[in-house]
DNA sequence: AGGAGCTTGTGAACGTGAGAACAAAATCGG
DNA sequence: CCGATTTTGTTCTCACGTTCACAAGCTCCT
């Protein structure tokens, strides 16, 4: 959770309409719950059955719908399709976003490559990267662009989300052109934390960092027994900046 | 944040050794802001200044470190590197952690390029495909191969953590494999709510719940004037099931 | 040596999130 | 039509996470 943009001083700390950031992180889950429920044929559900097929806890779940309104029948459960539809439309992917990836990489051909995506609420209307080289190359139904082109896309396209799978390096520089272009919302592959004005949303995702975490966890189970007290600076591993998937020569 | 291990009823719910969750994921951003201020040259830092280069601010930073116990001087502030190796010592990165990726299509290949990954804690072990077409494709250094090969390669290489990168659909019975071969730790790209054992912890990285909660907070941005007010199941976008990154034909 | 000036480490206040438990509302069977 | 049963929506309580604010401790200068 990184929003950057305005919290005025208001006395609930909640915005607007007031869904819990906690709560908005969780109904792509349902959603997601949600149509797979529908594309087996089931049109109505309980509390407890959706909780299962996305993972939470029925009062968890029940709490969260609570925000978005009364749509469920007591004695009965919610009815799949309606309450899907109104999820959607909570989040907003009833109407299509235009999206442009920045840094045509490993990772940037991956999402670039990823079908499933301009039929889902999310539309990519361009792939751009800096060098050259892959300026003019096709994914898809797409060809990569020159970066340069940026601010003429985003206010042709009204792109409002971009994302960032350059390497570290570039990284603010792309953000910073982006959101001169007038881009609100930024999805961020690149290891580096990215300044923003106020009113720019950043979300960060970041392989090593998962793994890391994951490593945390790892080490407790095991190896509780025997960990060296506190050597004195032994040569350690080359942890460096930039363990995220990063790929692309960028901007 | 999703472990599923053992939360046994003694008073105090932290773990162990008691670092709370909300700062083992912490952690590893101050790991790569120190590398940076140490590829900088600067040999010390304060709350404050490292606070800045993570992105977070300077209490939560000091209380955060003081979990892992007095490595500051007051009056002074941190020595870089040897803050540096205590984090590294207590996410467990001093030593080496063999993976496994399974599932070698757009996002696999991806991160299996990704060169800048086994001198940084993580070593990719094998490439795995349960495709015969993929089986024997050269991806860097490393061959991929057949999926059937898991428990042989998981107990010789004593591999502990899993990526999954197929689709959805045998996300879960890949999850299962691993799991039942000695996995104890996954990271999950496909989309799907994975179940595992006590013991196993699983982390999901999803792109598609990532834009969603963007779209979110951009609707409330600009759209807050005119909400269609409950209407009544117009036809809606085909939000489905796999908006995630998932690519090859997995197991 | 002693005081001024920083910066850490932490106790306490506050806000947010999770889960238990229950009352309100709907269906269904007799 | 009424009571039994089911399941939602909500209230209450507790745990967790964040932030403030300050005392303790270190360095440096005089």
């Amino acid at each position: 959770m990184t929003r950057a943009s305005s919290r005025r001083p208001g006395p609930p700390t909640r915005t607007e309409r007031g869904i819990p950031e906690a709560t908005v992180a969780r109904l792509p889950v349902y959603l997601r719950a949600l149509t797979a429920l529908s594309d087996n044929g089931i049109a109505t559900a309980s509390s407890e059955d959706l909780a299962t097929a996305a993972g939470v806890n029925s009062a968890k779940l029940r709490k969260d719908l609570s925000y978005l309104g009364s749509y469920g029948t007591r004695g009965v459960g919610y009815d799949v399709e309606y309450l899907r539809y109104q999820i959607a439309r909570e989040i907003g992917v009833t109407q299509d976003w235009a999206v442009v990836i920045v840094g045509i990489g490993n990772l940037g051909h991956a999402l670039a490559n990823y079908s499933g995506f301009g039929t889902r609420g999310f539309r990519i209307v361009a792939l751009l990267d800096a060098d050259p080289k892959l300026v003019g190359e096709r994914i898809g139904d797409m060809e990569v662009r020159d970066f340069a082109e940026l601010e003429d896309i985003v206010e042709r396209d009204r792109v409002s989300i971009g994302v960032i799978t350059t390497p570290a390096g570039p990284a603010q520089e792309v953000c910073d052109r982006l959101v001169a272009a007038g881009v609100t919302s930024i999805l961020n592959f690149a290891p580096v934390v990215l300044s923003v004005p106020d009113g720019v949303d950043i979300r960060k995702v970041d392989l090593s960092i998962e793994l890391q975490i994951l490593a945390y966890h790892e080490q407790r189970k095991s190896g509780e027994a025997a960990l060296p007290q506190v050597p004195e600076l032994p040569a350690m591993n080359g942890l460096s900046d930039l363990p995220s998937v990063g790929g692309g020569v960028g901007a």
